[in-house]
Order: C-alpha cells, then sequence, then structure tokens
DNA sequence: ATAATATATACAAGTATTATAATATGTTAA
DNA sequence: TTAACATATTATAATACTTGTATATATTAT
C-alpha cells in the first residue's frame, strides 16, 4: 500500500490553482492541452509544465491521438481531493472541553483566551 | 461560503509532512507544543513556526492554561484531508473509452502509447 | 528576585516553486 | 517538402518556502 508520506507529496503537488483547474477539467472527461488554456487562463507552455508534474508523480497519463495528446486521470485520490473542494463546511469543529490531558499532565489554570 | 481559493491555499498548507503530523496528533485531542517534538522529531522552534502559520490561516487555535498553550483543531476540512491519507487506495480509475470529443473535435488516430 | 520552563520571534541561508520567454520536436496538411 | 499546428523543453529570473541558530518573552517555582 501507498505510504503516508507519498500521499503527502501528491496533495502537495495537486495544491495548486492551475494543477486543480486542469484536474477539474479532466474530472468531466479527456481533455488535450489547448482545452486548459480557457479554464485556466495560463500559457500553453505553462499548461504543459504542470500536466508534465501531474503525470511524473502519476495522477494523469494520456494517448496520443494524432497530433493531439488527450490526458486522463489515473489516481482516484484525485477525485476525493476534489470532492473536499466542492464540499460545503459550515462552521468550526467543537470547542475542546476544559482541562485536557496532554503529555505533561493535566494543568488546572484558567482559559485566558 | 469559503472560496475554492481558499480551499486550494488551505491544502497547499496543510500538505506539509510535518504539519500533517502535528494535524493527525490534534485529531486526537488537545496538545501543548512540546507535544509534538517525539511525533514530529522537529525542533521546538520549527514546530512554534509551522503551529504559527496554521494558526494564521485559520486551521487550528490555543487557550493558555498556565504556562501552556493548548492547541487544537478548528477547521473541519483537516479531518477529511487526514480521511484521504488513512484511505486505501486501490488500483487506477478506469481508463477513458476511445475517441472521446475535445473541443478541437473527434479524432479516429490510433493509440500509440 | 531569580531560575527554570514553555514557547515565540527574528533573521539568514539554502532550496524549491512558479511563470515567462525562447526555442525545439513531432505531426498533419497543402 | 514546406507550412501550420500542437505540444514540450530549456533556461532564467522572481518569489516563496523551509529550516537552523540565536534570542526574546511570559509564566511558574524557589
Amino acid at each position: 500500500m501507498r505510504s503516508v508520506d507519498k500521499k503527502i507529496e501528491l496533495l502537495k503537488v495537486i495544491a495548486h490553482p492551475v494543477r486543480i483547474q486542469i484536474l477539474k477539467e479532466l474530472s468531466k472527461g479527456v481533455k488535450c492541452v489547448s482545452d486548459f488554456e480557457e479554464p485556466t487562463q495560463a500559457s500553453q507552455p505553462n499548461i504543459s509544465q504542470h500536466l508534465g508534474l501531474l503525470r511524473r508523480y502519476g495522477l494523469i497519463d494520456y494517448y496520443m491521438d494524432g497530433r493531439l495528446r488527450c490526458y486522463f486521470l489515473v489516481d482516484p485520490i484525485v477525485l476525493d481531493v476534489l470532492e473536499i473542494l466542492k464540499k460545503e463546511y459550515k462552521g468550526s469543529l467543537p470547542a475542546p472541553a476544559c482541562c485536557p490531558v496532554t503529555k505533561k499532565g493535566t494543568y488546572p489554570g484558567n482559559r485566558r483566551r
């Protein structure tokens, strides 16, 4: 099974505005490079670089179709990350109960902020 | 509602080995700074810097308890990201059907790789 | 007060990321 | 074969990130 470290690396690769946009497009289906120019508003070489990075990390792949490179999603982790971006989070996690136990022991001090 | 761009930013902040480890610990409950030294294997100033970053982005917060800073999770997005790291992904997404439609049109060319 | 503890801050140095510009490669069409 | 097209590669400069070292601040204990 894939190590946690590897997945953290993938998260970092995914977490970039242009690359997210690319991945979003790919979640709709196969696309070629020039298809990303409009949605990302990035230059062709820049898109090509991002695609290369995503491919080096195994997140996407392509096949040749005439003179087009047809890119598609490979790694299922991408869809889960995109889900998080769609999800609406309301509010915060419940505040912790006072005076928790840490390794240093339990401390009775007052809550100052 | 929180913008997608903001969430991408948060993802990027989260996607760091030391910070993930910190967030993992916090998902178990409240911890003070020195509690992170062992699991992260990072120096105190380094941990403090990462905690500061996580806090600036609103992912965590703390309250004072005597001379300890008790940190806790605030943003629910953190738990969803940690879920992804736990999840076991087997295999790849289904390969795309041949000859998809891109903006450039449908191309009949052979699959070369 | 003073010392010890817990944590933060400032700064410097190294490294990594990003976008841009210029150019190259391979494919199809004329 | 030449032109046009689709895309990649390389170099580079600007910026951002990361960490270590040194030091500062605040709190508690003596």
